[in-house]
DNA sequence: ATAGGGTTAG
């Protein structure tokens, strides 16, 4: 009878599965396993981590398979330490793992990050022998690159004796996930050597690797193979292609997809909304959610992260206020605002003069407000050059934000600006010291299947020489234009050595040359860049859209800048 | 009985 009433209880909210659980203490049966059993499992499936713990812990001598259920449980609900906490307690008590423990083990840790852990867990798996279990393997091997260690994943990736279709995913994208794209772009280009049949999960992966790459015709191809191999392009993968043209810059293929689409859920609405916002098209992104509305679909989280983004854009404070306090009353638990929201507001307010303003709403705010806040109303006093609000807020990121290069950057840009040298001293002395790494700046150019990547200064490229040609022609020419190269700008998060040395061979220069010369003239000049551009840069494009009548679409680590005619379509630059 | 892969934001 209980054990009826149990396996029925499986869909019920955690207070009913408590409730049946008094029950079945109070009927002074000698409680069975078997019944625990049940219990911890129905625990587990609706996410009651706590209670499904006292179930645990009430059992006599749990087998394996209950502990790995209650691993299960703590990985699905995203609690790695606990997940830890719970291997060890496992080990101290002499119970051993076996193969189905550790790739819940292994993923934890990935989660938690600690490098040192991963490597003691790497050696306790091999010591019992699973690192030639394909499973574990895999999930090793995302650990290694979760923690960037690239080398480690390749490695154990190719030391697999069976790579599977899983394997061949899992690792392709993680690749995309850390970041490594054009990893990505190699293995899968090895995984069709090796002739492994891809399925929707790589094209999925691969689609979006090609949005960070920006390879426009990369990405086609990969979506065009997949529809003659016949693999089931469902809304994920629709997603998936959606997303890579807004990443590449291209609203006018992404709309009409869109409009194709004969299934649709919150995540194409969000990215087409996010898309337009991060291209400078907020009248699309707004006019799409007000249709979104009309459908009767409701929006989440991502949905009003790319409406106040769009908002902020256009410079349209109520508008974004509005978005705002919608969300606020929604009653949504989907739709309460995170911090990445009220981020997003003082951006808005910042960004439209309102700093003041901006300031208040951080000190109202229920949240702890982070250093991406902060570090929000900072590039806000950098634009406006408000020195004043600029130093106060740089004091408090400065305790708040001691990992982050960029804003170290701009609070130094800041400090230096206002002329205090000894503060700017102190900030570059402590980032030295935090071992704050510069990333180096870069940009790529897709172009006859390769994405081609460009240094500053790099002399590396077969038609180097034609680039530098090219530059100094352009450079000639928009001069008389009325272009003067600007040295003096120290406002974007940008190394000092950065701005002194060869300006005119910043990485997008050479980039925007090299797609001049070779990219057909019908086609826009597709340039990535990995950091922010920089303002010479930026009116270095306008004036050579002016100069050549070419399209440039340049995509920094911000957001897109469209170049027609001498004009951008963002509002960070003037 | 229990284990590995995918889309939006940062």
């Amino acid at each position: 009878m209980l054990s009826e009433l149990l396996r029925a209880s499986s869909s019920k909210p955690p207070n009913q599965l408590k409730k049946i659980h008094g029950l079945v203490l109070t009927t002074g049966f000698s409680v069975k396993n078997s019944l625990l059993t049940q219990m911890l499992e129905n625990l587990v499936l609706v996410g009651d981590m706590c209670y499904a713990r006292q179930v645990f812990d009430e059992m006599h001598k749990p087998r394996i398979f209950l502990w790995n259920t209650l691993f299960k449980g703590y990985v699905k609900n995203q609690l790695p330490f606990e997940t830890v906490l719970l291997y060890k307690k496992m080990r101290d008590l002499g119970v051993r793992s076996d193969e189905f423990t550790y790739p819940f083990v292994v993923k934890a840790i990935s989660e938690i990050g600690v490098l040192p852990c991963g490597f003691a867990l790497h050696a306790h798996v091999m010591k019992n022998g699973f690192e030639c279990l394909g499973i574990v393997a895999t999930e090793l091997v995302m650990m290694y690159m979760k923690f960037g260690e690239l080398s480690s994943a390749k490695f154990l990736f190719e030391s697999m004796q069976v790579r599977d279709l899983v394997a061949w995913n899992a690792f392709i994208a993680v690749c995309v996930q850390t970041g490594n794209s054009a990893m990505a772009l190699e293995y899968y280009r090895r995984m069709c050597a090796d002739a492994v049949q891809f399925d929707s999960f790589t094209v999925v992966s691969m689609l979006s690797a090609c949005g960070q790459l920006g390879s426009l015709e990369i990405g086609k191809e990969i979506y065009d193979r997949a529809r003659k191999e016949d693999i089931d392009c469902n809304v994920i993968v629709e997603n998936a292609k959606l997303d890579m043209y807004l990443k590449c810059g291209s609203t006018e293929d992404a709309r009409v997809l869109f409009d194709e689409m004969k299934q649709k859920n919150v995540v194409s609405w969000s990215t087409m909304i996010v898309g337009y916002a991060m291209n400078g098209d907020s009248k699309e992104a707004l006019g799409l959610f007000a249709m979104m509305q009309k459908e009767g679909l409701r929006p989440n989280y991502v949905t009003f992260l790319g409406l106040l983004s769009a908002c902020s854009h256009a410079g349209v404070v109520n508008e974004g206020k509005k978005y705002f306090n919608m969300m606020v009353q929604s009653n949504d638990k989907n739709c309460e605002p995170r911090k990445e929201h009220y981020a997003c507001m003082v951006d808005l307010l910042g960004r439209s003069g309102l700093l003041e303003e901006a300031y208040e709403f951080i000190e109202k705010m229920p949240l702890e407000p982070d250093a991406g806040i902060w570090g929000a109303l900072l590039g806000a006093c950098a634009v406006h050059r408000d020195m004043n609000l600029g130093q106060k807020v740089a004091d408090l990121l400065v305790e708040t934000a001691p990992d982050i290069g960029a804003y170290q950057v701009l609070i130094s840009n800041i400090y230096a600006a206002a002329g205090k040298w000894d503060c700017v001293d102190k900030v570059r002395r402590k980032m030295r010291k935090l071992g704050t790494k510069k990333v180096a700046a870069y940009s790529s150019v897709e172009f006859g299947g390769k994405i081609h990547f460009f240094n500053r200064g790099d002399k590396s490229h077969p038609q180097s020489r034609a680039i530098y040609e090219k530059l100094e022609e352009i450079l000639k020419k928009i001069r008389n234009l009325g272009y003067v190269p600007d040295t003096g700008s120290v406002f974007h998060d940008v190394e000092t050595e950065e701005k002194e040395s060869s300006l005119s061979h910043h990485s997008e220069k050479l980039a925007i040359a090299f797609g001049l010369i070779n990219a057909r003239a019908e086609h826009p000049i597709r340039v990535m860049k990995n950091l922010r551009t920089c303002d010479d840069c930026h009116v270095f494009a306008k004036f050579v859209s002016r100069l050549t009548s070419r399209d440039i679409i340049m995509r920094d680590k911000n957001r897109f800048h469209h170049f027609k005619n001498g004009v951008c379509s963002c509002r960070d630059f003037w």
